[in-house]
DNA sequence: TTTTAATTACTGACTGGTTAGTAATTAAAT
DNA sequence: ATTTAATTACTAACCAGTCAGTAATTAAAA
């Protein structure tokens, strides 16, 4: 399929014929090794990848690979905790700084989400997830519990207070966290599936923009939601 | 897995306990072997899936599946298109039902999807498509020409009718579709993936009608969003 | 109707290519 | 010289796709 391939990347030689340099970097090859295998995973899928694609891509060989990892489904759990701990940690930092303005939290949170996520290589995962979650169920649920509900936890709160005093009106708080994260995750997927095969889709930030504006206008009601515009 | 094989050749067949019926379905066969595909292929994913796991649910062997179709990869298009018809029917009829009703053909529009195709088997191909989109370019470039394209168009000109009558207020349109139905397929999804591993997720029912309300509340700004609360 | 021939739907053991994982070997670093 | 990072060559298992053969059904002959 793909098919123009050639070398395996020969780290650009000095000058000399083709000799390669065969480097020795034990502790940033493990980092190197996920990235490649994170975004090969996104891109086809887990089982449709193949461990000689990850290695060429890191510019090694597949038995490297067996050097830093114990199998496939290894590679897999430690690419995907790659991206858990940012994800958690870009969460806690939120509360912070808006702990106690809900159309700010609401809002911090959905362009922090795709600044530090979504548009990273980061944002391939949501779609990895969904379409592994039946392969690896334990790894799923890990995810849900440590970056999904968390990230719901903290929406509900936003909006809970945000409802509490009077800024936003009354909605059922059990579907309000994915109703305001869909709409990212959709788009971070879009971009890691279908906007590759078609030319120039929708504009990110006027995408996101506009749904902060019409969900804050839709929460607040009556009343202006108040704060910069961006 | 099944096992019970014994020796190689089954010619002995007078036992009369546990021979299957091997009943011949020429017609019905094609649908029950794509029902079967989609279900698997929504599940595992396309490399995942095994044409022996396929058979095996439509109660045939693997054998007869070429019998009907010529390889793995034309199984995986048939049961799309499968999926295609169905999808560009419902929004034909949607557009004669509420052709000047803005109000009505959003509202209409979300509960008809979920209702035929995000809440039914159906509801599985988004997951799918994005999963294999780079698997399957051609197939995801038609799907997305077939029946997104055609869905966006449709969702979008109902809310540009809004604005033009000054039932809404003015929103960008180029993203205003996507940021429509992404709650909605995020639903399916998340149906398809994680919570068959968790325990009781969100009521779709209160989730498809709390974003209909926030998102018509958002777009109608000040004045209420007319019409039946359901 | 009963028997026999022809056809059709289906089966499952087999094969050949593919690939995760391993063992033997080489080269760089200390 | 010894240790360690990395490569190469190899193996065993798996699975899409094939095909010789079997059971069910239909048609024709008796």
């Amino acid at each position: 399929m793909a098919g123009k391939a050639g070398k395996t990347l020969p780290t650009a030689a000095k000058a000399g014929a083709e000799v390669r340099p065969r480097r020795r970097r034990k502790d940033a090859r493990p980092q190197e090794l996920t990235a490649a295998a994170l975004a090969l995973f996104v891109e086809k899928g887990f089982a449709a990848t193949r461990l000689d694609e990850i290695a060429a891509r890191a510019g090694v060989s597949k038995g490297t690979l067996y050097l830093y990892f114990d199998s496939k489904e290894a590679l897999f759990k430690a690419a995907i905790e790659e991206g858990v701990l940012p994800a958690i940690e870009a969460g806690e930092a939120l509360l912070d700084e808006y702990g106690d303005d809900p159309v700010g939290l609401v809002r911090g949170f959905l362009r922090a989400w795709w600044e530090q996520i979504g548009s990273t290589a980061y944002g391939g995962i949501p779609k990895l997830m969904f379409a592994e979650a039946a392969n690896f169920p334990e790894v799923a649920r890990y995810y849900n519990e440590a970056v999904i509900q968390r990230g719901v936890a903290l929406l509900r709160t936003a909006v809970a207070r945000g409802i509490a005093s009077g800024v936003f009106r009354p909605v059922e708080l059990s579907v309000i966290s994915p109703l305001l994260i869909s709409p990212l995750i959709h788009l971070a997927t879009w971009r890691n599936s279908i906007a590759p095969l078609c030319g120039a889709g929708v504009d990110p930030d006027c995408y996101l923009e506009t749904h902060i504006d019409l969900v804050l206008h839709g929460l607040c009601a009556g009343k202006k939601p108040d704060g910069e515009p961006r």
